[in-house]
DNA sequence: CGCTATCTTGACACCTGTCAACCGCAGTGG
DNA sequence: CCACTGCGGTTGACAGGTGTCAAGATAGCG
């Protein structure tokens, strides 16, 4: 199936008939609660795999951030599969395990208190994955727009636009059409990463 | 076995031998990373299982908060459990899902601007947990010091101590001996789950 | 009965959230 | 070709909260 950039795939709650498998482009899980505040749980890239459910229902929603493609496997089709093929099984486990790390991962970037250290992570784990995926690795490409950072590790949109302008100032990074970015200083890059005390400069 | 309150389980990248599953007592898994500052993943409590591996590497360390007595299951008995019985792994999976689930939960904590925000929803888990395990509800028991609550809230110690302070004054909780909470006033204790906009007060 | 660990509280600078205005760009319609 | 509008992004102002540091209070434990 395809679906458009901003198309939502399905919503939390929604009685869950399918799970999806990303072929291309991007998807945003995130749910919101129980203020009026949404937060993303996790971006989703190509192979991913997604539309876990608990008792029938999805838990978060998800949206295409970009356009995507994606099998979608109706649960039947699954549980015929799961009779048939024990090792299909295991991967799933795998995936489940992927998928805590990565939540773990997630739960740093969230628990950083400067918004500067939760950017560096957040563009940590994005040039990983991009890694991993093996694309080119000299600069780091953001799928997603500001606000979609901002709600994902955890500050208002604003503190993201901040902590980009510091960044650059300080020459750490170049950005290019906004989504673009290449880290120039590796060095003290990696060192807002430890939680830098208030050092007066 | 059983391990003194205090007591290291295991530690971060120690080979896994084996897994724990709680019979009684409180156990901390945290990780420190990459900062100085350690990070409280979860709270384990009766019944939980921990000891999950990558590479044959534990993924956190473990800490017992109280006296804990638990089942100490070697990776070979598990294994062999495995092969005999396919439940069992059906069963994994369900934990691994729970897991998941709380990580979610532990997730919109950390995400929370306001102490107080987090605080409360930290409280809240722990009602319902406390809940599920039939215990006692009409308050709740905080098994661990502030200074862990304010690692796993992602917060200083401080601020912890001040949202307490807070909560208390306006008549929201009570205190006893600092490790036992009752929520006076719900009704506000839940509005503060939303996010407060500054309303001047 | 001291001693240590834990918890509270104060002071202060800094950061962050909120609100709002502004910019640049793309698409639209005149 | 050019205003107009909408969207995403940046920036400024300001108040309030939070981190850090440090001192003081409390409780737990030997």
């Amino acid at each position: 199936v395809r679906f458009k950039k901003g198309a939502e795939i399905y919503r939390e709650g929604d009685s869950a008939g399918a799970v999806f498998n990303i072929i291309t482009g991007v998807v945003k899980a995130y749910t919101q609660g129980p203020g009026r505040d949404e937060l993303i749980g996790a971006f989703l890239f190509r192979e991913d795999l997604f539309g876990l459910a608990q008792e029938g229902r999805y838990v978060s929603s998800t949206k295409a951030i970009t356009p995507v493609t994606a099998y979608r496997i109706p649960v039947a089709s699954l549980r015929n599969q799961f009779s048939m093929d024990a090792a299909l099984e295991f991967h799933v486990i795998a995936k489940l395990c992927h998928e805590l790390r990565q939540a773990q991962r997630h739960a740093f970037v969230l628990a950083s208190k400067r918004t500067t250290s939760k950017l560096t992570l957040f563009l940590q784990m994005l040039e990983h994955l991009q890694a991993a995926r093996d694309e080119p690795t000299n600069e780091v490409y953001l799928p997603m727009d500001r606000s979609d950072i901002a709600q994902y590790v955890g500050t208002s949109l604003a503190a993201i636009s901040r902590a980009f302008r510091t960044l650059t100032v300080r020459g750490i990074l170049k950005i290019r059409e906004h989504r673009h970015v290449k880290i120039v200083d590796r060095c003290t890059f990696e060192a807002l990463t430890h939680h830098r005390p208030p050092s007066r400069n």
